[in-house]
DNA sequence: GCCCTCTGGTTGATGTATCAACGGTTGATG
DNA sequence: CATCAACCGTTGATACATCAACCAGAGGGC
């Protein structure tokens, strides 16, 4: 592996775990949510009339169906979300409404903070490249590893 | 948030889930390895007598304390790694180090495929700086918020 | 000396991610 | 129609990450 692999693997990887790492403590501070709780909540905000069917979760969210399952029983028991007529559709309640707003806020000043402040229009639009990129070279081999 | 800043955030976090997905499958399908097993040994074996204190183990990796005890128990369960003189040096397995030797040919192959080989040198240098830069932000603010 | 605090390591509890196995429904093929 | 295959969602088992609580030893200040 050259050495200009090398530096920028490593480099990439510091800034994956200390970068993720700190946006979600904070989320979890001072929200309560979890990264997965977030994702899940924010989606469902994102759709609309805030229900949506567990394969649309899935699909948008590109999780396996047991990861999802585990997740959803562990919301509705805390009152984030309810699930109407077994297997279907996943509805936000109003706690659930109300988490993601806030949390929404937390979210946002933590990525311009830590990311968006930091970064000039050119490194943002080299990492959107790179990212597009990388994610099309695992797509690609996704066909050929069958699946 | 702008829309280059949301924009650039997305297409980041689908690399990094799919990415580190990947590779860590990979890993673990052809080796039996997690990424935090892979860690450790990685660290181990560059540390030359492959032997190395608990303490310069949780820093050289920035692991909090009890992680790296829970890791390390497993490991040892597994005879991946010894640890002679309670809580005090830590070292290599005969086994561990044949595991480790397999899954540095095997990350490195992936790492190339995936990362190395899809970007070019501006590229890879680019994603070093802005690695390099937000780390720095989260150093910087780490004193902030007191820690 | 005595206490106090800080730090290093361990442990248990909880939440999360992944895998394998299961039951149920649906759709195609014979 | 009967069967088979594919897919949905669920569940249990296991590994991992994080937090809080704990114990032990090392200094520092009195």
């Amino acid at each position: 592996m050259t050495a200009d692999v090398s530096a920028a693997w490593q480099a990439y990887q510091r800034m994956r775990v200390q970068l993720n790492g700190r946006i979600n403590r904070e989320l979890t501070r001072s929200t309560g949510l979890s990264e997965a709780d977030f994702d899940i909540l924010f989606f469902l905000e994102q759709s609309g009339e805030s229900s949506v069917t567990s394969l649309a979760l899935r699909c948008g969210l590109e999780w396996e169906k047991s990861r999802l399952s585990h997740q959803l029983r562990r919301m509705e028991q805390r009152g984030l979300v309810v699930k109407e007529a077994p297997g279907a559709v996943i509805r936000l309640t109003d706690r659930g409404r109300e988490q993601i707003a806030a949390a929404r806020a937390c979210h946002e000043a933590a990525v311009r903070r830590y990311f968006g402040d930091v970064l000039n229009a050119e490194q943002l639009a080299a990492l959107t490249a790179i990212s597009d990129q990388v994610v099309a070279r695992l797509t690609e081999d996704r066909h050929a590893t069958r699946r």
